[in-house]
DNA sequence: TGTACATCAGTGAACGCGCGTTCACTGATGTAC
DNA sequence: TGTACATCAGTGAACGCGCGTTCACTGATGTAC
């Protein structure tokens, strides 16, 4: 790839951060462009379609998600990883006004974003098998899957966007929503 | 009113029932009128802005889950009462794609729907109170406040019309949610 | 009860706007000699 | 190393579209006599 062509795609996909942060899914493609200082053309040679811009903006931080979920793997406390793991991704999840979460709980739809989410949802259900081991006596056929501890984490992460910003909230609505976890 | 007015009045608010439901926020004014068999100009002099169309479609509900609320406080189980009337909640914040749960967890902008924002709040705290006195003992500075718990409830259910509709998932994430409460 | 009229709700074509998207043209880059 | 050229990325005016919104006009309703 030519450098300034390099160069460009990243200042849009920088601009897509900024303007889908400060307008969610509302976002202008237009506006990006304009944002990053390159015609409407340049964008869809690089980017097609809306979604190919957000899978390559999600993507990036979906690949240090499953790093931070590998390593933690190795942690003392696999309860403990967990959590700390659950609240990267709803970190991740907050961005954009809350978009991202809304993007991954749809994935399905999208078979790029697909990928994303199959991802997040395979290193998640190895730290949480990991964790319920610890305590195999409890194991029992009602405990909760990890699709359905995904979606609340993410749908917490959603929330905590949609309301004037509260720097604790996201925590509490986390401990909230994993009590009762290992 | 006059009866065509009241006639009129009714066929947009069930119209854009109908066009919420299928399109959620990105429903148009124009279409919600031609589904209603009205010219737009009607529907302006009924609503003149978007909120006040939501409003009003909310605010029956609101009403009703009220009622609920109130006649759930002589329920001789509290904890139960209380989980009762969150499900009843998140059913009516399911409405419209997740647009009412969206909209209620935003209502801090609109002052219209601040007022049902209240009222939901108001008997939501009542019930929780009930629910916890009835183990004093526990009471601790950090228990859960009435806010994050309907932030949570309106979270899963927004969250439950992201994804396909599975009919189950709704009341196994409100479990997971409301785990630990009295 | 019947009729004439004033009121006000309904109409829908039309407006301006910003959107996503295209494409003929320009020009910078990287390469081959 | 220097130069000529082919490639392909960038440009940005322009398009069609559907949106929210308006307003001069029509006509149904309810009322007063």
């Amino acid at each position: 790839m030519r450098i300034d062509a390099r160069q460009n795609r990243e200042r849009v996909l920088s601009a897509a951060r900024a303007e889908f942060t400060a307008h969610g899914g509302a976002a202008s493609l237009n506006k990006i462009a304009q944002r990053a200082g390159v015609g409407p053309g340049t964008l869809y040679r690089h980017f097609p379609s809306l979604a190919d811009l957000l899978v390559a903006i999600i993507a990036e931080d979906v690949t240090a998600l499953c790093a931070r979920g590998e390593s933690l793997l190795g942690h003392p406390r696999p309860g403990e990883a967990l959590r700390e793991w659950l609240r990267a991704v709803a970190v991740h999840s907050s961005a954009m006004r809350g978009l991202v979460a809304a993007e991954l709980l749809g994935a399905a739809q999208n078979p790029a974003l697909s990928d994303c989410h199959t991802a997040i949802r395979a290193i998640g259900a190895k730290l949480l098998r990991r964790a319920d081991d610890l305590r195999a006596e409890d194991l029992r056929p009602g405990r909760t899957g990890i699709d359905d501890l995904l979606t609340v984490v993410n749908a917490v992460a959603w929330a905590a966007e949609q309301t004037a910003h509260d720097p604790d909230r996201l925590d509490r609505l986390l401990a909230l929503v994993t009590r009762g976890l290992p």
